[in-house]
DNA sequence: TCAACTGTTTGTCCAAGACAAAATGAAAAC
DNA sequence: GTTTTCATTTTGTCTTGGACAAACAGTTGA
């Protein structure tokens, strides 16, 4: 709890759960039976995590996204686990996108030079070629991994990353309220769980189904499962759609899509989306889990075809 | 952990946490000294919340909101609890502020009844009549604060709270980007310390400060200290502003304050504005605090008066 | 090739204690 | 009369070590 005022780059356990998503007790647990993390501590013998801790702790977080267990990774170096993530992106096949980043490379120079104008500049350039679809699918997309896997390997510094998410929020807010699409169909409410504070996820879902003719409705992010009970029924949606982060708790994710899916009523569809829940679909029954951003669109068009007015 | 199969109706821990935002910790040693929440428990010992206590819990959460403390409300009938809120409520009447809100009447109506078209049209057509600036000072400033009454009170809910956030975000973001000013004085960085998760605060600075020509970048919320640092450095802006809501504890932004201004170098001018900094000009030497939005002009025009470029 | 069984791994929960930060209220100083 | 300072509660978060169900991995048998 005592904040110490020397060294700034020492976290606490709650900033570390924030941070790497790992919860307080896993943190404690997994320094209890692995060895690792093992913070240092303040006068009151509370945890303080060095940054290079909290680095590993992303990795090896990273690591068990891709079907890796604790007991294997959480002791290994940093070296080795460098090498699996290598190794699994090999496997993954990203020559494709690798191609795809060529176009990129110019907005990821502007991030990293701090030129914020340019960077605006050729978003915009790239979403009056593209199409906002396009543009989100296509650009965005890729960007936001590009993005992502450039802070986990520090290339990209914390206030990159919010200029970044700025300007690609500004972007896009004001690309789907040029849509200005009312009383279309079918009615969606879009926002997070409460732990979740990344909203990119969410507007480029806005931004996909925009274009198509659906009305969406967005809370943002951050609300408590109970609010969004209470303002899909009120608002009479037909559609509840949740976004999750890769750096959400996957547990967590489907323990609360379970339980907003009970108390819901049946007729109203619920989608769950981002890297959470990819690949969840046979434990959450009853919810229609959207593996990327083409398969909104198609979600859309099941929910058209199963739904005529 | 073990769920229950029989009645739907009884929550575990971490669903409560979900739900009220009371953590864990909280929730138990509430149990421990007050004697409420007394949940059931499963065959395993762990704590079942039936929907009634869930439902006090976030009684009295708003209530803590109004300033109230645990002590004296966690262990008091739901009775008691609805009296107090009501007692609150007719406290809050401020004569002053019911005639502005005439005018802004219709806009709160929409935001109560879910009309989320004819709230975004009402705020289009303010910013149409008024100007961004006027919008911001006149019409934005004075609904937020209705907004933040109205959820005090209960009038208002979370729902209700989150739609009006995304849709002024929408109305402002759209804003500034339409004007488009780059290569403008002063460069301004514009962000909020890490625990701060109001936007609206800094999105409205940048609205009055676009217009007077001043080259704004944002980096959103929740900025560390350290990559303000180096970003205002790097960026090489000159003034950095800081934005404040009044849930923000005073003491923190103080803190946070005087250490910002003893790293940053002299040349840099830090701007300090909300609720939370209100009144405290004296306790932050070398700070500039803003006390509204007007006076964010008069302290853009005082920077230009000492710097003539 | 798939289903059922078995042992291991893993995340979450529990209890009761501790302590710093925040809030309160009273006294003192401007 | 207003603000500052100090002492006393209150309150949220952190601690340890133990427990157990759910998820997983591996093997056996149909």
């Amino acid at each position: 709890m005592k904040t110490t005022s020397n060294t700034e780059t020492e976290l606490n356990i709650a900033a570390v759960e924030r941070d790497t998503g790992l919860s307080k007790d896993t943190l404690r647990v997994w320094e209890r039976r692995y060895g690792f993390p093992k913070p240092k501590r303040d006068s009151n013998g509370d945890r303080l995590y060095p940054q290079h801790q909290v680095d590993k702790l992303r990795l090896i977080r990273r690591l068990l996204d891709t079907g890796q267990r604790p007991s294997r990774i959480v002791s290994a170096t940093p070296e080795d686990l460098s090498a699996m993530l290598d190794a699994h992106r090999e496997q993954a096949g990203t020559s494709e996108q690798q191609v795809r980043e060529q176009a990129l490379l110019p907005l990821l120079q502007y991030l990293r030079l701090h030129r914020s104008n340019e960077l605006v500049s050729g978003l915009h350039q790239a979403l009056m070629k593209q199409g906002l679809q396009r543009f989100v699918i296509e650009t965005i997309s890729p960007l936001n991994e590009a993005v992502g896997e450039g802070w986990m390997q520090g290339d990209i510094d914390v206030a990159e990353e919010h200029l970044y998410t700025e300007q690609v929020q500004n972007v896009l807010r004001s690309a789907i309220g040029a849509h200005a699409a009312s009383g279309g169909h079918p009615r969606v409410l879009l926002t997070t769980f409460p732990d979740e504070h990344h909203i990119l996820g969410l507007l480029m879902a806005e931004a996909t189904l925009v274009p198509e003719g659906a009305s969406c409705v967005s809370l943002g992010t951050r609300t408590p499962l109970a609010d969004i009970r209470g303002a899909a029924i009120d608002g009479n949606f037909d559609i509840v759609g949740l976004s999750f982060s890769i750096a959400y708790p996957a547990r967590q994710a489907i323990e609360g899509l379970i339980e907003l899916r009970a108390s819901l009523p049946e007729h109203i569809t619920i989608w769950a989306g981002g890297a959470a829940v990819k690949g969840k679909q046979r434990r959450l029954p009853g919810i229609r889990v959207i593996s990327d951003l083409t398969d909104t669109v198609a979600a859309l068009h099941e929910w058209r075809a199963a739904h005529p007015s």
